[in-house]
DNA sequence: GAGATTTGCGAAATCGGTTACCCAACGATA
DNA sequence: TATCGTTGGGTAACCGATTTCGCAAATCTC
């Protein structure tokens, strides 16, 4: 079917061996530049494209990246989705393709990506094994510094949030955690952020929690639902993502109350949703664009010069300001 | 590195040629079932992966399929995430992992993928030539069964938004297209539908165009904030999309009218973005999901049985009404 | 003009599988 | 006992590249 170096070869009356020396522009070898160019034009004109698959079983590269979240709707979701439009051009800068799974299993098996760049961490116990020997990137939202890992401080990203409010003088401040699961001494960073930037400013610690809900809308517009039906005196609200957030502003409006004229509302990660809702959204700017730039610089390097592990690097979080914030107002 | 069918066939007294039969299951082969049974062992105990691209240079396929669009921030954007939602798992079960890519050249060359599904088409005029001889489907907005196509008629799905927007009682109802290139005579679905199901209804024909511009809600706020300036007795709006329609949601509460109590709003492709508006986002639903699971399904028929081409689907759209449409309320 | 070097390029192994073809051993049949 | 079919499994070619090794011819050196 395809055109083969042994077809370029024959109709040029060299080895195969001098056609891939050429076609690869190896230094090392001595070819005279008339034999180059006949072979390059030889090449040209029966449309020679070399298989990848024949290249990279002998190689040992295939030039494929995978990239890995655990579900398929959390990769495609508007968060990661920032990312994977940088992580594809820039992977294709660098001769790179890019494999997306969510299945880590199927990605990691026979030799099929170079390196993985993985967004979440599975639950599955052979995990470890699984990635045991391959090069990957972790993009994560990891405190410090951690080797294999493009990550930024959630922590500090949640106390920017906390102190912006607090700043505005906001005092009755929630934390509106959503599907996570509370656990008393949590390690996760929204929720030591949260404490330890409202504990700091010595305020009541306000939080929210929920069970696990497909629809994340509903489960923030429930969930200030409640909290407005409780106490009446909150004057702010940090969500741990836009989702929450949104679905929040619309409990918030359903009370006939006003952001954020009454309540002012937070979100988390800056996503494309913040500008679809109203008023729009102030939220917690996450670097996942850059972390995936990087991680796929990183990866690279790993890959050709067969490091597995190299050092990490830890962005910064910012605060994007849009309407859903302002100073508090008394409402009675 | 890797554990190889020769190390097996070493462990087990046998040749490589065996172990192959055994795990592949060969039917036609005679292998009893001691045999079978010590190779089974061997393997699990060695750990061993078929080696896929070595599996792929000898069968000449890979199991991967491509998933093609003009631009990364296309596939990523709400509308083609639904469907990359439903894909990747779709694709996986059948045994495909998905190579995502905005640089066709990149996917077509060197038997890297069995196949394709194009999302979009490019500009680049070697398309044509590019796909010769691949096996591919098509996701898109035709208005006709095609082959190789699953598709929905967006002409259909115009005059569906339309035609209820009249049964409410609207009658001054513009056509928001934004980006799209106006020409005299456009092939363009949408702009057929909407002329047709206006005209008929012996309606004004009120259509606002655009130039393109990357931010799409800033778009739909321009034009809807010029059309308000001009004309001020619109009581509907029927958009491209949705951002469009979000944008001019904002154009027309900043002019202190009501949606959808003084002008009603209607995007296209009932996004997640649909979700995050005030008022929610009433929308054309379009079967992109399905869509993306009948590709799949589709293509991998089309691959294993060796057909280059197969009879294409058209799929229904519907109107998912929501808050931001309503019949017409005199303003004057 | 002999030896040393350089130049140009081919032969063959290799990567890890798959598969067509073939053959020895064995039991069954005549 | 000669023939034949079946069973079990090995040999080797092949997929399409890359790369090491080496050799003949050309060129240079003295």
């Amino acid at each position: 079917m395809g055109v083969t170096i042994y077809d370029i070869a024959k109709s040029v009356n060299l080895s195969a061996a001098t056609v891939s020396r050429v076609l690869n522009k190896r230094t090392d070898a001595r070819i005279p530049e008339v034999t180059r160019l006949r072979v390059i034009e030889a090449a040209r004109e029966m449309g020679y494209r070399p298989n990848l698959v024949a290249r990279a079983l002998t190689t040992g590269r295939t030039f494929n990246i995978g990239v890995f979240a655990c579900s398929m709707q959390e990769m495609t979701g508007p968060h990661f989705a920032r990312m994977l439009e940088v992580v594809e051009p820039k992977a294709h800068s660098l001769g790179y393709r890019v494999v997306v799974s969510s299945e880590l299993e199927s990605l990691v098996e026979g030799r099929q990506v170079d390196g993985i760049i993985l967004l979440s961490a599975p639950s599955d116990p052979r995990f470890g094994s699984m990635l045991r020997g391959k090069t990957c990137v972790f993009v994560r939202n990891l405190i410090r510094d951690f080797p294999n890992c493009i990550s930024w401080n959630d922590i500090e990203g949640m106390q920017k949030a906390v102190g912006y409010l607090l700043g505005l003088g906001h005092k009755k401040i929630v934390g509106l955690f959503g599907d996570i699961v509370p656990e008393p001494h949590t390690q996760y960073p929204k929720v030591i952020g949260f404490r330890q930037a409202i504990e700091e400013a010595g305020e009541e610690l306000l939080e929210c929690w929920g069970t696990r809900s497909p629809d994340q809308f509903e489960n923030g517009y429930r969930l200030m639902k409640d909290l407005l039906d409780g106490t009446d005196d909150i004057t702010a609200v940090v969500a741990r993502n836009d989702y929450l957030a949104i679905g929040a502003i619309r409990a918030i409006r359903d009370a006939g109350l006003s952001v954020p004229d009454d309540v002012s509302v937070i979100g988390y990660n800056d996503t494309i949703l913040t500008q679809c809702s109203y008023p729009l959204l102030t939220s917690v700017h996450t670097p996942i664009a850059e972390a995936g730039e990087i991680a796929v610089d990183r990866l690279a390097t790993a890959i050709s010069h067969g490091v597995e592990e190299f050092a990490g690097v830890v962005l910064q979080t910012s605060l994007t300001i849009r309407d859903s914030s302002a100073p508090p107002r008394k409402r009675f």
